[in-house]
DNA sequence: ATGCATGAGAT
DNA sequence: TCTCATGCATA
């Protein structure tokens, strides 16, 4: 029959990243981006510095542990550990990087760098307010009124023009930039109703994935449980949920007239040969990385390569999960603020 | 439901 | 090399 394990993503990817997370945390990025003075300085240091900066996040990796149980238990998750040895037969290939051991050596010289520890640690205090948001937990999103600008949803327009940040506190009668409002309280409902009726439905959130296809929305393909799931508890990125948010909307009614004609016809799909197998990282690993990753949440790819060896894992494994734990970031620091 | 991963587009 | 949207695999 058909074998279409690949579903078409959505062609509507990224077409206006940036700006969006308004002065929260971008500012904190441009500090980053301003404020560091040259990779160089950091490239240059020897392993020294390195050793002292990865045995302090560990050191404080074990502080955080016993601060954060109180504020917050550890999920569990990925408590078992395999890899180590990674088979990794999956197709996954393409990024053949399994020895850490010639990363890291840069015998260098001398002097440890101070400043540049000093000032990581400095700035660790601060940041590591983020403690608590650990699991995501939205249901208590405050239902709190106040607009936003948000950089609309993709395949629209954009910021066409300027790249940036929006001066809009200098205001005093008038300060209406033209920003589409959409505000998260409304999504919030939205995607409960939307969870609900489809429950209500009896269509899995993989069907609804599934069935989006069949909408034929131009550029609109199928989307994964995953995606649907996300949506539902609002763990996407705002800006994926305003752009999600009418596809959605259309199936929905679409299945509700369906429903009504008794015409519901679900396709599920099947067919997939190929099994990625998952690395898990380590509760204690997992640990260090948090603790490097208060430090310093864009580490160079030399100070990538150093945990990775100091922790046993692939430099690629340790990169995506910083990766992955800026985005989680991102979206904590959203909500947290809607 | 969520951790780790991929790939496209932006820098 | 990063960000972002998304997905596979799995708890």
């Amino acid at each position: 029959m058909m074998a279409m394990n690949s579903k078409q993503p959505f062609t509507m990817h990224s077409v206006l990243q940036e700006s969006k997370y308004a002065s929260l945390h971008s500012s904190t990025e441009t500090m980053r981006r301003v404020c560091l003075p040259a990779p160089q300085l950091q490239g240059n240091i020897f392993g020294g510095f390195d050793e002292s900066l990865l045995a302090r996040a560990e050191a404080l990796a074990a502080v955080d542990i016993v601060s954060h149980c109180k504020s917050h238990p550890f999920k569990p998750d990925a408590t078992y550990h395999t890899m180590s040895s990674v088979p990794c037969t999956s197709t996954s290939s393409t990024v053949p990087i399994s020895h850490p051991s010639a990363l890291t050596s840069h015998p260098h010289h001398h002097s440890v760098h101070q400043g540049l520890d000093g000032d990581l640690l400095d700035h660790l205090a601060p940041s590591l307010t983020v403690s608590g948001m650990g699991a995501p937990d939205h249901s208590v999103m405050s239902a709190q009124i106040h607009p936003h600008h948000l950089g609309a949803m993709g395949h629209l327009h954009q910021a066409a023009g300027m790249g940036h940040p929006h001066p809009a506190s200098t205001h005093n009668g008038m300060s209406c930039i033209n920003d589409m409002e959409s505000d998260p309280r409304e999504l919030e409902a939205f995607a409960e109703r939307f969870k609900q009726r489809r429950i209500k439905l009896g269509v899995t959130q993989a069907d609804v994935g599934a069935a989006l296809a069949n909408l034929k929305i131009p550029g609109v393909g199928s989307l994964s449980q995953s995606t649907i799931c996300r949506f539902e508890s609002l763990t996407l990125s705002h800006n994926n949920m305003i752009a999600l948010k009418p596809v959605l909307q259309a199936w929905l009614e679409e299945a509700e007239a369906a429903y009504r004609e008794k015409n519901a016809k679900p396709e599920l799909f099947n067919g997939s040969e190929r099994k990625r197998k998952r690395t898990s990282i380590a509760a204690p690993e997992k640990r260090s990385l948090e603790a490097y990753f208060a430090i310093q949440p864009r580490p160079s790819s030399e100070k990538i390569a150093a945990i990775a060896e100091k922790l046993d894992l692939k430099k690629n494994v340790v990169r995506v999960w910083f990766c992955n734990q800026r985005q989680k970031q991102k979206r904590m620091k959203y909500s947290a603020v809607h």
